[in-house]
RNA sequence: CGCGGGGUGGAGAAGUGGCAUCUCGCCUGGCUCAUAACCAGGAGAUCGUGGGUUCAAGUCCCACCCCCGCAACCA
């Protein structure tokens, strides 16, 4: 029995979650999933990012404190959790105590010589209460209050990330540190190849006014954002006292592997390795990277107005028809588009007309030909590895191609066969058979479904392994297309 | 010379050297067990453009055109 840790990104906490961190809960509970029904031992964690100065401003802006408001908000993606069926064995906010003493003991892990304290000059916006870059900038204004930014300098810690050039090159060259897709190897890759520089890893706390991870040892300073929420993945399995979980899926396991967003790449396989090298803490093994989704084509924006509500989408359609949407019509290596026309089509041909129109026939057929009763023939051998291959590669659409190919299959055989003639010739013997076969095909279905759309397997197991089996209700009734 | 992704029948997608695939739509036929569902056949693609390599290229190489992201402290 072999262990697997995975987890999802942590999100920040100003706005209610969008359809792109659904998709990136939805792959990672697959993936758990998967592993559990191989006997792996699997510890999934999720989580929301909360010390950002960002959760402070949307804060403000909500009228609230920011302890209150990041607290209303991680329940809501906690809600979206339950709402798409994740399986997640934990749940971390990083205000939690144990998240900041495990921030702190990481930080003052790292050697002495890869923080160093130095002026931080930049383009600072008073409105937006933030730094910019040059290149953020529009004719040297702030794209948001189109002011001259003012030019600040304040003393913050930096981490020495060109120390660590030469050797992260190698560990994903490697492949120690394995970075899927291909694609995005090759882009940390040149990345790294035009040279690290370093990175600041501390606001004072004026600017952010006393909100975060304090340094240690500097009362005057909070962590920058990221150097704190990225160890989340090992202050969850309480690495700040050594615990158990910490020993067991960190240091003790062959798999530690972080699903997330292509926008965060840099952090994930650049920034959060070196760390770990410098507090002398193991990387992590895997890294996924998930694109992003558009919405009819368009990249998701406030401005735009076109953010996608999962938890509107289950209610209006049920959990495993958006995750079955999800898995299947986003291709999980690149950006994918969710539209209402391409999610109903998805639906109808899938789930309706194929998986629950065959359960029906098949179950109905069952009842009324054999009273209900399957005589027990051999399991039909089902060429399973190719999902197994598929999973491997994370190829969540190419797995579920491979099992909707299965009830195709026994489409074509019914009408092939005709199992009604039979029926009224009583050929009994060739019948059994067939119904026989096509219960176990359509059992196996229903198995293989299990990572995928949970809910959805079990009651086609369920159905299927009836004592006496009754035709099914349709477990995805044909919906009104509205124009 | 910044980096990366994409351009495949009407629409959306799959497909990294060997008869161009799937879903939707369209046409013709079949079936009646089933959720007006299902099955078979068909029309429809110079696989962005131009070169090259190869017995063989959507797939490899070169050049170019168009679209979309990213361009360091920002999911």
């Amino acid at each position: 029995m072999s262990k697997f840790f995975v987890t999802t990104a942590i999100p920040y906490v100003n706005a209610k979650p969008h359809i792109g961190f659904a998709l990136e809960l939805v792959q990672t509970d697959t993936v758990a999933r998967w592993h559990r029904s191989n006997n792996n031992e699997v510890w999934f964690l999720t989580g929301t990012d909360e010390n950002a100065l960002k959760n402070v401003q949307a804060a403000e802006q909500a009228g609230q404190a920011p302890a209150d408001f990041v607290t209303d908000m991680s329940q809501k993606f906690k809600q979206l959790g339950g709402v798409l069926n994740i399986s997640n064995d934990d749940f971390i906010r990083t205000t939690e105590d144990r998240h900041v003493r495990g921030a702190k003991k990481l930080w003052s892990a790292c050697k002495g010589e890869d923080i160093y304290r130095k002026a931080y000059t930049g383009q600072y916006c008073v409105g937006c209460e933030q730094f910019y870059t040059e290149s953020e900038l529009v004719n040297g204004l702030c794209p948001e209050h189109k002011i001259r930014p003012e030019q600040v300098s304040e003393e913050n810690y930096f981490f020495k990330l060109s120390n660590y050039q030469i050797k992260l090159e190698q560990l994903i060259t490697s492949g120690e540190l394995r970075i899927i897709p291909e694609s995005r190897k090759n882009e940390m890759l040149a990345f790294i190849r035009r040279g690290l520089e370093d990175f600041s890893v501390s606001r004072s706390v004026e600017r952010t006014k006393g909100w975060g991870v304090g340094v240690p040892g500097d009362d005057s300073q909070v962590m920058y954002v990221w150097f704190d929420a990225l160890s989340n993945y090992i202050t969850a399995l309480d690495y700040a006292d050594n615990g158990d979980r910490y020993q067991q899926f960190w240091l003790n396991n062959q798999r530690r592997v972080h699903v997330i967003g292509k926008g965060i790449s840099r952090f994930h396989c650049i920034y959060w390795p070196a760390m770990l090298l410098s507090a002398g803490v193991p990387l992590p093994t895997e890294i996924f990277i998930h694109g992003y989704i558009t919405v009819e084509g368009e990249k998701i924006s406030k401005s735009l107005g076109n953010t996608v509500d999962p938890v509107e989408l289950v209610e209006r359609y049920g959990t495993d028809p958006v995750r079955y949407y999800l898995l299947r019509e986003i291709s999980a290596y690149e950006d994918g588009d969710y539209s209402e026309e391409k999610f109903l089509q998805r639906y109808h041909s899938d789930l309706a007309n194929g998986l629950g129109n065959t359960l029906s026939r098949v179950t109905n057929m069952i009842a009324s030909y054999s009273e209900g009763r399957v005589v027990k023939q051999n399991k039909v051998e089902l060429a399973v590895e190719q999902i197994a291959k598929a999973m491997a590669d994370w190829r969540f659409d190419v797995a579920l191609t491979n099992i909707m190919a299965w009830v195709k299959l026994v489409d074509g055989e019914v009408e092939q066969t005709k199992p009604w003639q039979l029926a009224k010739e009583s050929q009994t013997e060739e019948l059994n058979k067939l119904l026989s076969r096509w219960h176990s095909i359509l059992l196996q279905v229903g198995e293989s479904l299990a990572p995928f759309i949970p809910a959805t397997s079990q009651k086609v197991v369920a159905i299927l392994s009836a004592e006496k089996i009754t035709k099914a209700e349709p477990l995805f009734p044909r919906l009104e297309i509205k124009n």
